[in-house]
DNA sequence: AACGCAACGTTATAACGTAACTTCACCCGA
DNA sequence: TCGGGTGAAGTTACGTTATAACGTTGCGTT
């Protein structure tokens, strides 16, 4: 993992797998906000921040719980939604369809979003870039002539910790 | 599209992009079905009927009152989960995980998931199959270590239909 | 102060999905 | 033919995820 400055900055590492720490990536967070003229307010981070602590896919309703126990007051599920949408927006973010839980993204400054393998076991999801997916959904994409806006490629399975050595 | 005789039997055509008669698809997934010993009944065979009809993704709650219509009495929510149940694991029917919706496979007899892709603006989806997809997936899984169980691949965007010819 | 705007709070409800238990229909063997 | 076993479907209630609609706050501008 390449080393950053005290000035939070894109990683360009092509082979890195996003193993930032989290006060790192709220950083980068609120400059990448910042130059696009959008504002990463208290909550939003808090959110966010969470979701960095999480290192899991989780739903709006667990965030909901630990920002209560945060705040130790109600917060109400569109408090959570609106920073949801907010965070996905700026590609901070991604919702894990099959799951309806929220990532958050190892680069958020790379437009596209990435692949995530998810185990069933354990939980955890990991975010991969690879640009021989996006290459072959565009040329499919194009053959049957569809316009893309957004993929959504998630494998589920088992992750190395909880695949037994040498198991299928 | 190659004809089929008396007897459905499994489309060979590689290219096949699945526009078979909705009769043909559920006389196709009866004798599938049977074959593996298991029972398409008539209630199974309404909602698969019914997904085919719609020729698009639908929802458990749109089944449920379109069954309603048919049967003319309540149905239950369980009803129809566990009709969908039975079609997916039988092959016969994917959920499309970005819009908790369902809609029928094109090749039940397949044993991979296809890729979709959905329109935002018409609602429609289009399965297709790549194997370049899968490749590339489980070398990304190997790599990772991952063993894979099931695949999510959602394409979001504008069918050629709803795409102003010349616009991007 | 008055205004405008964006974010956030609050209440209620829609949409999606499941647990737990009961009833039904059918087949099979005594 | 009867009884029992089995898998499917019915029924009620509830859990989970998401959004609509509207009110309030806070802050910068004039």
């Amino acid at each position: 993992m390449e080393r950053l400055g005290t000035e939070p900055q894109p990683c360009t590492d092509p082979d890195c797998r996003g193993e930032h720490a989290a006060a790192e990536r709220v950083a980068l967070a609120d400059s990448l906000c910042a130059a696009r003229g959008n504002r990463l307010t208290t909550l939003r981070r808090h959110v966010l921040e969470l979701l960095w602590e999480r290192g899991r896919p989780t739903g709006a309703y667990a965030l909901i719980e630990a920002l209560e126990l945060r705040y130790d007051r109600p917060v109400g599920p569109p408090t959570i939604y609106r920073a949801l949408e907010f965070l996905m927006s700026q590609r901070l973010v991604s919702k894990i369809e099959s799951r309806n839980a929220y990532v958050p993204r190892a680069h958020p400054e790379r437009q596209q979003d990435g692949l995530f393998f998810l185990c069933s076991i354990c939980g955890a999801s990991t975010e991969l870039e690879d640009p021989r997916v996006l290459k072959v959904l565009a040329e499919d994409a194009a053959a049957l002539g569809y316009r893309v806006d957004r993929r959504v490629v998630e494998v589920e399975g088992a992750c190395p910790n909880c695949v037994p050595a040498g198991a299928v």
